[in-house]
DNA sequence: TGCATTCTTGCGGTCACTGCAATCTTTCAC
DNA sequence: GTGAAAGATTGCAGTGACCGCAAGAATGCA
């Protein structure tokens, strides 16, 4: 596990990060739409054929890291002490992977950019954080606090909205503001209810 | 307005509720991704490039009444008291819409069985809330107690998982809950801040 | 009845994605 | 080092959603 685990898997994530970072920036320089996964596989010198061997879906090059992201959340939350209140455990998971983004900020920028032209990949990044919230809903109804199942949905949907917010607001506004704080403050909001309005 | 307005929407808007229905029962009888296109315009009697002249989308067949329910919403918010905190005009138009789905039972369950097993549809689906989502972020940012456009965003989210919860706990459990208890016993356990936790 | 508008339809095409079977490469056992 | 097993790449042929276009049918209105 600490050297390479076999050349034949390392050529193959190679080859993946390259058909990610050439799809990318044809996206970047041509449009989504506009790039097929021929030229896409033809700008990779593989076979058009080949290129679903390594993507299911066009649209899953702009959604890569999202299966590893889960992962992260999960983990985090599953490192938080049990006797620690749900909402409070779900808040410090989602702070940590928070300050990740910003080392990702550019490869996160050009993929929001994309979702916001392509209606395909962003219904499908929706589609795998309803997996997220699922699974997530799963960990939680597992707490002792929460006892039903729909509150853990309900828990998780909330904490997934309060992730889009924070991802949004950073993307969109200037660059003085950072993720924890604003993942923070979404949470701050739902667990004091809105109590200010 | 009161009678028909002209033979022509008429017809048209027939056909459509025939496509719908039809499309419907193949789905149901033969599974949506077993069930092409040019299947159903054959049972309905019309060219296959006519069905896109009636909905742009396959997936679209499954979610007819998203737009509907969305001016559903936001009419009955607009509705509310200016003076009215934002989160209790929410929470009763929510309510309010979530009235109606017991008369739409039937319909809804259908529909909630095709998403279950169509990715694209679920995944369109989620998008379509998005767009809710937006609107309703606008008309509360409008609200003189929501100052901030991403505390707007984050009502708007958090409402729309609540409202997706108890869709799904109401079409999935037995018929012993109505809807728009559901909804209020959602938007209690959020508007408390889940404070039990 | 005649004309303008609007629908319907067929045609040809694009593109994502798939199953299959052949071929080539890597791995590993000997 | 050789050869066989396992895995990856590729081409081919096909399916199915969806689109632009232009011709032909139906409809509404004067």
């Amino acid at each position: 596990m600490a050297t390479p685990p076999g050349l034949r898997e390392r050529k193959k994530l190679q080859r993946r990060k390259l058909i990610e970072d050439t799809a990318l920036e044809l996206f970047a320089r041509e449009g989504f739409d506009a790039t097929t996964v021929e030229t896409i596989a033809a700008a990779c010198d593989i076979a058009p054929r080949t290129f679903f061997s390594y993507f299911a879906t066009k649209d899953d090059l702009v959604l890569t890291d999202y299966a590893d992201r889960l992962q992260r959340i999960l983990d985090a939350f599953a490192a938080r002490p049990a006797d620690e209140p749900a909402w409070e455990a779900l808040q410090r998971s989602f702070e940590a992977i928070a300050a990740d983004y910003e080392s990702e900020a550019d490869s996160l920028r050009a993929r929001f950019a994309i979702m916001a032209t392509a209606p395909s990949v962003r219904a499908r990044s929706l589609e795998l954080q309803l997996g997220w919230e699922f699974a997530l809903a799963e960990r939680l109804a597992e707490r002792a606090d929460v006892a039903d199942d729909t509150v853990a949905r309900l828990l998780a949907g909330t904490a997934l909205a309060i992730m889009r917010g924070a991802l949004r607001q950073w993307l969109t506004s200037g660059t003085d503001s950072h993720p924890p704080e604003l993942m923070r403050r979404g949470f701050s909001l739902a667990g004091n209810g809105f109590d200010h309005l």
